[in-house]
DNA sequence: CCTCTGGATTTAGAAAGCGAACCCTTTCAG
DNA sequence: CTGAAAGGGTTCGCTTTCTAAATCCAGAGG
């Protein structure tokens, strides 16, 4: 049943995984709803708020962090008319992470999809068919599951 | 700069969309890691706690939600001459998240590598050169991240 | 019986989350 | 010129959650 096979320790230590150091980094409800939003489009303070009803302490907080971590760029945009104001927008760090949230979206259409067809899916531009997430090697082939193997360093 | 275009709210209101479920459920600091160590084999309830270093009260919440979410499946072991004892195995579902862990590895690799070498890599069974994550059409051929195209039901 | 071991719960203090209210700056309307 | 509006925050108390340490509990072995 279990394809893993029992281990009593990870064989690298979460201190200097980058694994464990992305989880710190994002592993949030916040902050993944903030990420979430982003790729989405969104760039407002006020849109974020009133998107994730979070408290504002909160976002504020979170935002920072994630300026400060390079995901998120801090810029200043400006509606004629308007004062000008900052927004928030992904960074080229940032919106590598799209993958892995898309791949996570379609995890929760299988899983906890409740039986409702997804309400987005993905496709590659120009043509109809539905793309997943999956492994490929150098060329572009995909690999299944059962062929992975780690490889530990050293 | 940015490709993604400026939206005062997502598409999708986060009380149904499966990303954000997906989130309230696995996007936890804890949470992550303990599926981080489960994928890598880990199963005791101690064992956790001494790759974690988490509160127990935290370590057996969250391996409850877990279980009852059915990512984990709790199933007794016994070690001769001790005690019958509980053990958390990843279920399918749980299983179905490792691509999506792997591939936040790889963006951890890239982005908060601090400049050393991948402590761990992924290949292919029987090869040598390193897989990715990435998507896929229904052919299995690699479709790049700019080419994904997002499309709503309805 | 007494102790050891793995899997937890209890307890009390620290940290983070939360909602509401407030502040600050610029712009527009009267 | 004055007042209000709008966007982007911070301040302030209160509540929840996290955390560490101690304790409990059940069965095996001596």
């Amino acid at each position: 049943m279990s394809q893993i096979p029992l281990a009593r320790r990870s064989p690298i230590p979460p201190e200097n995984c980058n694994l464990a150091r992305a989880i710190e980094l994002i592993g949030d409800r916040w902050t993944m709803l903030i990420l979430r939003a982003a790729l989405y489009g969104v760039r407002r303070f006020d849109d974020f708020q009133s998107e994730l009803k979070c408290p504002r302490t909160v976002l504020s907080g979170r935002l920072k962090v994630l300026v400060d971590a390079g995901l998120l760029t801090r810029r200043t945009y400006k509606v004629p008319g308007k004062r000008a104001r900052p927004e928030y927008v992904l960074s080229a760090m940032g919106i590598s992470l799209r993958p892995i949230l898309i791949g996570l979206t379609q995890w929760g259409d299988v899983w906890l999809g409740q039986g409702e067809p997804a309400p987005i899916s993905f496709t590659k531009a120009g043509s109809k068919g539905a793309i997943r997430a999956a492994f490929v090697d150098a060329e572009g082939r995909e690999v299944r599951p059962d062929q992975i193997r780690a490889v530990l360093r050293g």
